[in-house]
DNA sequence: CGGAGTGTTAGTCG
DNA sequence: CCGACTAACACTCC
């Protein structure tokens, strides 16, 4: 589910309310998303403290005090949600999925507790998600495995055109490909293309200069009004605090199959696979090329 | 009611 | 190296 701008909110969000706290224990429902082994997991994480919270892409990464990080992996339906001691409410029964006031729910998998009584949980329906205890040495090498990151001042311009360069693949796949550029994923990908006006199956490389531009500062803007809108929520993304994102409101393609594009007024939305993903784009302002 | 589709990505295959 | 395709899982939608 999360992408990006709702990681980097996530991220904002717990820095504010977990840093220099220190985790007094670890509860673990299901194992599946832990993938060291329960004890070993829970064993690296007992009584260290919350040090600094970072993030490439759509991976978050929790320093420790004793110097080695836990990664955190949302993929499709994660969700870590941060409650206090005064909002905590006393078990009883679930509501629906996602109600996050009856914490923990049915696909809550990891609790942890921190010393000051706030609790902070990991839930996921899908079980893509996962929770990893790495030293630095690792952390670095899975660091290194990520593209250009956007909104840093690695992603100039001619980065960008640096990687399209001599790609075959249509544009939206090279959006979409983390080892390229780090963070981006469905529906920012048909955003961007919607914005700079380019049919998200455009051969990477066959694109000319000033699409190319258009595509560079439609990531840079939407990825940032996205973070100052806390993300998009558009099934079940949660900020830290339990918060839907409000991006969902200045979503142009995303979610709107069969309506009238806003842009030109005239083409209906349309929804087809590229590069094996649903993609949203209007047939008549796109542009196609070859 | 059953099958297709879902915001991710690691892994496989050609 | 590059790109296409699939599986992992549980739920919603048509």
């Amino acid at each position: 589910m999360p992408e990006l701008p709702e990681v980097e909110t996530i991220r904002r969000d717990l820095t504010k309310v977990i840093l220099g706290k220190k985790i007094t224990n670890i509860e673990v429902l299901h194992k599946a998303p832990v993938k060291d082994g329960v004890k070993k997991f829970q064993e690296a994480l007992k009584d260290k403290v919350i040090k600094k919270i970072d993030r490439v892409g759509k991976l978050m990464m929790l320093e420790l005090s004793s110097g080695n990080f836990l990664l955190v992996h949302l993929k499709m339906t994660g969700q870590l949600i941060y409650q206090n001691k005064k909002n905590l409410i006393a078990g009883g029964h679930s509501f629906s999925s996602f109600d996050i006031t009856d914490l923990p729910n049915k696909y809550t998998w990891v609790i942890w507790s921190f010393s000051d009584g706030s609790k902070l949980y990991f839930n996921d329906m899908r079980k893509f998600g996962y929770l990893k205890i790495v030293d630095k040495k690792q952390k670095e090498k899975i660091v290194a495995k990520y593209g250009a990151e956007p909104l840093t001042k690695i992603f100039t311009l001619n980065k960008f055109l640096e990687i399209l360069d001599k790609r075959n693949a249509p544009i939206k796949s090279v959006l979409l490909n983390q080892a390229l550029i780090a963070g981006i994923g469905n529906i920012y990908a048909d955003e961007v293309c919607f914005a700079a006006g380019v049919f998200p199956a455009t051969k990477a490389s066959s694109l000319d200069r000033a699409e190319k531009i258009k595509l560079f500062k439609a990531i840079n803007s939407i990825l940032k009004k996205a973070i100052k809108y806390k993300g998009t929520t558009f099934k079940n993304y949660l900020s830290a605090h339990g918060r839907k994102g409000n991006f969902a409101d200045f979503l142009q393609v995303y979610g709107r199959d069969k309506e009238k594009c806003f842009r030109c007024v005239q083409g209906v939305i349309a929804n087809k696979k590229i590069g094996g993903r649903s993609s949203r784009y209007c047939p008549v302002c796109q542009k196609v090329v070859g």
